[in-house]
RNA sequence: UGGGGCGUGGCCAAGUGGUAAGGCACGGGACUUUGGAUCCCGUAUCGAAGGUUCGAAUCCUUCCGCCCCAGCCA
């Protein structure tokens, strides 16, 4: 079935097959270095990448690198990084709209020859008065019919460092009367004194977006120029832009809508925000959308590529479900990670019938979803240790799992059962079970047929090895972190991360490295943190496995309130 | 109240005049040594109202709602 076509990639398609643009596809992901990439950018560059990739074409990776004042190179070495994590290549075309600053300046300079710029003495409070409201027209610059010869030499005198920051400014000639208020004679160029990340000091006016934007899609003759809606209103000065000057090319925009997320915040401002507040570790917190925390996290490249696929490109602003992320997360990681056994909160089980001092293994599956993946010993012994989930002592309708009594099969090992249970006796609580084992099910199997309902993980007490997990929940505990003028901030899950310690693990972790994923048994995916230590290894949960029984559980939470 | 966009089930999203794809979520069932996975089954008349037409989500009209634009940010 041949996958449907969003209507971008339609567009890019006609084009090909009429011929437009010589046939050629040329995008280009344009990332401004002021900030890391989020599953957001994620959509841009799938899109960018994917349609040239479809279509034989190119993408280029551009630094829109136009305003030094809040570019660092730490942003472009981790947009760099993320892009290549997401999976995409983009050779050696990366390109720096810096690098075409001389050749911006000289097209300004044929602007203002053909009387279409002008250098503007307004201060930045004068023009916001002079552009007028979104009903009412602006009026005329006193220096929009300035002399071009004065304003070639004005331009000259700020490229050569002659004014303050703000003293002047470029301004393209067009329509102080356009209903479409960037079409009011924008601002191409200012002074801003200050050393740019890559070209130093060589310069102290930088072009404005709108302004280098077109020049450099034109300059790298790319055909599609992919951005976000906001840009709609934009269209017509990058049009109006490349149709005075003689560049190379007049690639065409496209807008899309912009991707969100529910329970999260995607906007670098916010992020940063985050990160400043400390109300996250940093861009690479695990609870981030950022792609660094994603990855950290335990995403994997191709669930994000996959969940970008899945959404679509559309002109509608929407808000995709975060489950929809999750699920694209399982499906990947289902397929091949290695399954574990893991007690994230213990509960000492003694089996009354097992011989003190001896223990055994037992061959566990690693992968039912993939045969070839085999089998692994794991110890087992008298003492070990369950899931404290796992067991009630008056379990409710639909629990069956451990409960007095009852009989469970350890997974891969034996059934078990119930004889009593152990109470703290100041406290009472529950500090550890009796049970008995039946030798004639290992494996897990019953001889006469016998049937239990539940299977459960478990780990030997005195082979299992201690770790640090830390759980974590949606960053946000609403859908649209401050929707109807709340503050975002008071929408923070205050319990988006939770660390156990310690859990215990399967010996045959001890050798886990970071980064490595694994599933820990009816439990979740979790992946080896970069915080590990030698013999202090800490996990992140990357995602809960579905789970049947919690749902039941809060159905029945609410049906009783 | 200027201009530019957008409105298809809870969330995405196909559909471009011929009688509403698919995914996620949700509910039900089968199967199961992860209450996982897998497999079945189930849920919309298309923002509203008129109109054109044998026939409209698709064409026309009007209305309603939402988003973006008044940075020397991108």
């Amino acid at each position: 079935m041949a996958e449907i076509l969003d209507f971008i990639r339609e567009v890019v398609a006609e084009d090909v097959r009429s011929g437009k643009h010589e046939g050629r596809v040329a995008t280009r992901f344009p990332p401004e270095p002021n900030g890391y990439l989020h599953i957001g950018h994620a959509k841009s560059i799938c899109l960018n990448f994917g349609v040239a990739e479809e279509l034989g074409g190119t993408c280029n990776l551009r630094f829109d690198d136009t305003n030094p004042t809040k570019e660092e190179v730490e942003y472009v070495d981790s947009i760099k990084e993320s892009v290549r994590w997401l999976g995409f290549d983009w050779g050696d075309r990366e390109y720096y709209a810096s690098d075409y600053f001389d050749r911006l300046y000289d097209y300004a300079v044929d602007l203002i020859k053909a009387g279409k710029a002008y250098v503007d003495a307004l201060s930045a409070d004068q023009i916001r008065q002079y552009r007028g409201t979104l009903t009412e027209p602006g009026r005329n610059s006193p220096h929009r019919d300035r002399p071009i010869e004065e304003s070639l030499d004005l331009f000259a005198r700020m490229r050569a460092g002659e004014f303050a920051d703000g003293a002047l400014v470029l301004r393209a000639r067009i329509d102080m009367a356009s209903p479409n208020i960037n079409m009011r004679d924008p601002t191409l160029y200012r002074i801003l004194k200050v050393p740019h990340h890559r070209s130093g000091d060589t310069w102290c006016i930088y072009p404005m977006y709108d302004y280098a934007h077109p020049i450099s899609d034109a300059l790298e003759r790319i055909t599609h120029s992919l951005c976000t809606l906001e840009f709609e209103d934009h269209r017509p000065l990058y049009d109006w832009t490349l149709d005075q000057l003689d560049v190379p090319s007049h690639p065409q925009q496209i807008e899309f809508a912009r991707l969100n997320v529910s329970y999260t915040v995607l906007s670098k401002r916010r992020l940063l925000e985050l990160v400043e507040g400390h109300d996250v570790s940093g861009w690479d917190d695990p609870r981030m959308p950022t792609l660094v925390g994603l990855r950290r996290r335990g995403y994997t490249p191709g669930s994000i590529r996959d969940f970008c696929r899945r959404i679509g490109v559309a002109k509608k602003e929407s808000v995709v479900d975060v489950a929809m992320l999750e699920h694209c997360l399982r499906e990947d990681l289902n397929r091949w990670v290695p399954r574990r056994m893991a007690v994230l909160r213990p509960l000492r089980v003694v089996i009354e019938n097992y011989p003190e001092g001896q223990a055994e293994e037992v061959d566990v599956i690693n992968n039912p979803e993939d045969a070839s993946a085999g089998t692994r010993k794991v110890p087992f012994s008298r003492v070990l240790y369950i899931e404290r989930d796992d067991f009630r002592e008056d379990p409710p309708k639909k629990f069956y799992r451990l409960a007095p009594g009852r009989e469970v099969r350890l997974r891969c090992a034996y059934f078990l059962r119930c004889t009593g249970v152990v109470k703290d006796a100041k406290t009472g609580d529950i500090v550890e079970l009796r049970c008995t084992y039946d030798r004639a099910t290992r494996g897990g199997n019953a001889p006469n047929g016998r049937k239990v309902k539940a299977t459960l993980h478990w780990v030997s007490a005195t082979h299992a090895i201690p770790a640090e997990v830390r759980l974590y929940d949606r960053l946000f505990s609403v859908e649209s972190p401050g929707a109807g003028g709340r503050d975002y901030k008071e929408d923070l899950n205050p319990d988006s991360l939770e660390v156990v310690k310690p859990c215990y693990l399967e010996p045959g972790l001890a050798a886990a490295t970071v980064g490595e994923h694994y599933q820990f048994e009816r439990l979740g995916y979790f992946s080896v943190d970069l915080d590990s230590r030698d013999g202090q290894l800490v996990f992140n949960r990357t995602v809960t496995l579905k789970d049947a029984w919690a749902r039941i559980e809060g159905r029945n939470l609410v049906d009783s309130r």
